[in-house]
DNA sequence: CACAAGATAGAACGATCGTTCTACTTCGAC
DNA sequence: GTCGAAGTAGAACGATCGTTCTATCTTGTG
């Protein structure tokens, strides 16, 4: 058969189109970007794109699957620097803040889609559910391994507080959001905090 | 002249448009609701709409006004039960969290919107700065009176844990949120909460 | 009553939405 | 070399987007 493949097995011109389209999709909302701005903007007519996506919608749930998969790179990067468990809190909290200073700096992803997608039982919705549940669990093992109080509340706590330093950090800038962010977050873990303001970087 | 007005002075075609605009905008998003829906299910021709609101947009923005104008009466009304300052600090705590578990359960309409209108000098996002910062100085204000340790600080958390009640609330259930909501709620106000449910510290 | 103005009605505008169509090219397997 | 599947190309589909049009009706004022 004639696959016009990169070494890694997906099209160039797929990977075109997602990358396009999680720049777009996030920078300016889903509706509001339509298939003619992204095929114009990959470079592709719009008959490559339905070759690679049924529909527009599974592009976007492609688009919550890269971002899925970028946070996931992010903890399996800081769990394998062999940090110990206490100290691994730390890092993941940092790395949280971080990412939303330099990455996500219009939001949550998965929240914007949210407000996007009403139905709870659309793809997109679900996408995003299961994304927030493994990050929940995720956070909770962390603390479970530092021996926190009480793991299970302060994963749920954590995510509140993440979910509030995206938007915050989108809405009213992430310096007026990082001390309250900061300081709400390691107590949320249960767990001695730095030094008052340095954040390490 | 000739004007088909309510007692208050509006237009009753005005107000119908506004309360149904302002259910389908919340429920289902903004660009994903139509004139053509707004106006067939406030029972008024699209000239009259456009009679009334010079474009979508401005009906957007009155909408959002109806949201502001809902809290803020909230908040007037806590403030006229006579209540002593620390109590104050209570009342606004449970309000907010009976409004998420009962009217917002789809989210922050201010947050939603702002997923949607990325350009920050937009209307809409004009709109959702200067409510957000009436919200975050008028807690400043309560917190201030109830002499609660650092006003400036827990106004900035309140803030953000409001925000994360409204998106996890919907997300992933107010029952689900609600114990880490009225736990960090009470330590942002730097004041002693109510023992009730399972805090950690 | 006559008149001007606000409100309503419903058709119609061009633009864009997501999607599908047919035609042409490029490759791997035989 | 031949065949067929995958990729590309660009026109075109009906539907809906926000908006504007002319015409009719209602109402307060002279």
């Amino acid at each position: 058969m004639a696959t016009r493949t990169t070494p890694n097995g997906t099209s160039a011109a797929r990977e075109r189109l997602l990358a396009t389209a999680s720049e777009l999709f996030y920078r300016e909302g889903i509706h509001s970007v339509g298939v003619d701005r992204i095929v114009g903007e990959a470079g592709v007519t719009r008959a490559t794109f339905y070759r690679h996506f049924p529909s527009k919608e599974d592009l976007v749930e492609a688009y919550l699957g890269v971002e899925d998969a970028n946070i996931r790179a992010a903890f399996d990067a800081a769990e394998s620097t062999g940090a110990e468990p206490r100290e691994l809190v730390g890092l993941v909290i940092d790395g949280l803040a971080d990412d939303v200073a330099r990455h996500h700096t219009r939001g949550c992803p998965f929240i914007n889609a949210a407000a996007e997608y009403p139905d709870a039982d659309s793809g997109v919705r679900r996408a995003v559910a299961s994304h927030r549940e493994w990050f929940r669990s995720e956070l909770e093992h962390v603390l479970e391994a530092a021996d926190a109080p009480d793991p299970r509340l302060g994963a749920a706590e954590l995510v509140l507080v993440r979910d509030a330093a995206m938007v915050g950090g989108y809405l009213d800038g992430w310096e007026r959001v990082r001390p309250a962010f900061v300081a709400s977050a390691h107590r949320a873990a249960g767990l001695p905090a730095p030094a008052a303001e340095p954040v390490v970087e």
